[in-house]
DNA sequence: ATCCAATATTGATATATATCAATGATTCTA
DNA sequence: TAGAATCATTGATATATATCAATATTGGAT
């Protein structure tokens, strides 16, 4: 279960799934070696530039996905064009569930930073789940994180004044609670992570900047004042 | 597994799931006679009146429930008081996954209409899901369906101009294809909806019927232009 | 049938965001 | 390192929606 992949001009690593660094935190840490020999096809390990394409909807797919490092933006695209981030994904999410249930991927997906993906053939996941408590368990869990997830970008990235969106998305991006430090993205993303503009998506953080509730530190890194963006939030 | 429930003023009738007449598009068309009997609680078919809440956000729950007729919201409230509608739930659409692996109910659950819903024990269903591939899978497909339900909720009817948004949402009501008919809700819950206020979703029906988009029939029933209001989305 | 309470509509105005346009900053390339 | 290209910021204005307020309509109760 080693192997080597490209994608474009991303090129994959060894994937040793028992001695996996991710593996207690991992979709498939309730498995055995002896499930692991279960899959015929290798599991691969790949990596994306940032700006790189995974797959696009409605492409036909055989493969699940999870995240070991970088981050990743789920977009949907409307009829006329405009594009709509619904979700991101980092570290531990998995992605390309739908492909459990039906045959074509729902959404694209772009690298917004260099990310480290594994990934799994579907025929072994699906046989696997049936056997395997643990895993079939851990899927619905996933699922399920997907769903919370999902609502609350409607509840709190889609409702409400552009500052307050603003803020809930930069306090979401924290990269752990001590440091108060985050990483953000273009203002193009942004806003379409917020459905506003790339211009309202500025002014936002430009106000921010200047009222002192984030500090830049270098090219798309910030800290941030927690409690202060809380209380944008609460007003 | 038969039984009698009452909900407030909700009263129930009689679960027999074996003849149950949306069983072939039920949650648990998979079943056989010797699984149903390992549901040890019975399974309760629940009727909400108008208005009848079913559970609330945080509530510990045991159950899980499918749709037998009627609609139902489900909504989110925000910390500053506002609510947020995330999803509607009608005919065969299953609720309270998240109890399969949570402990808490994630959304208030009100009937927007009279209301029928049958009631299982999660823990009936849990057992069952890891014998019964065709109830695995059919619950992960209950997963996707909400998930996909949720993007297009994100695209469709939380981004663009309120017209574009209320057109959306119109089309989505439509009862079936045939007819053009559709039943709605209060402007309130329409507004709730699609992130608008009260009286922008008014304005935005009251200027559809105006133009004759749509036609009223009696109390919150209307005959859909369809072709117009495909229009308005893609204009 | 009539009245009442709740809901819907409409208008006037304020406010927030989009749009259009110009400038400034940053990163990438040669 | 200079220049080009991309991206971010800012300003001016237009537009859409929210807000506040008044009136109209509706469904339900008596």
């Amino acid at each position: 279960m080693k192997n080597i992949v490209s994608i474009n001009q991303a090129w994959g690593g060894n994937a040793d799934c028992m001695h996996c660094s991710l593996r207690s935190s991992a979709l498939f840490h309730g498995l055995t070696e002896d499930d692991f020999k279960q899959f015929h096809k290798p599991v691969d390990q790949l990596m994306l530039k940032h700006g790189q394409v995974l797959y696009n909807m409605g492409d036909a797919g055989g493969y699940l996905f999870t995240v070991r490092s970088g981050l990743l933006k789920l977009v949907q695209s409307l009829p006329d064009g405009t594009q709509r981030v619904v979700r991101l994904l980092h570290s531990t999410d998995v992605l390309g569930l739908e492909i459990l249930v039906g045959d074509k991927y729902e959404h694209d997906v772009v690298a917004l930073r260099d990310t480290e993906l594994c990934r799994y053939p579907v025929e072994a996941v699906n046989v696997l789940s049936r056997s395997n408590p643990v895993l079939h368990k851990d899927l619905m869990a996933q699922w399920q994180k997907a769903l919370t997830e999902a609502d609350a970008w409607l509840t709190h990235l889609s409702t409400g004044p552009a500052k307050k969106r603003m803020a809930n998305l930069l306090l979401r991006l924290l990269e752990d609670e001590e440091t108060s430090q985050c990483y953000i993205f273009n203002r193009e993303d942004m806003g379409s992570i917020l459905s506003l503009t790339t211009e309202t998506a500025s002014r936002a953080i430009s106000e921010f900047e200047r009222s002192g509730l984030m500090k830049k530190l270098s090219h798309n890194h910030y800290e941030l004042d927690v409690a202060g963006l809380k209380a944008v939030i609460a007003d």
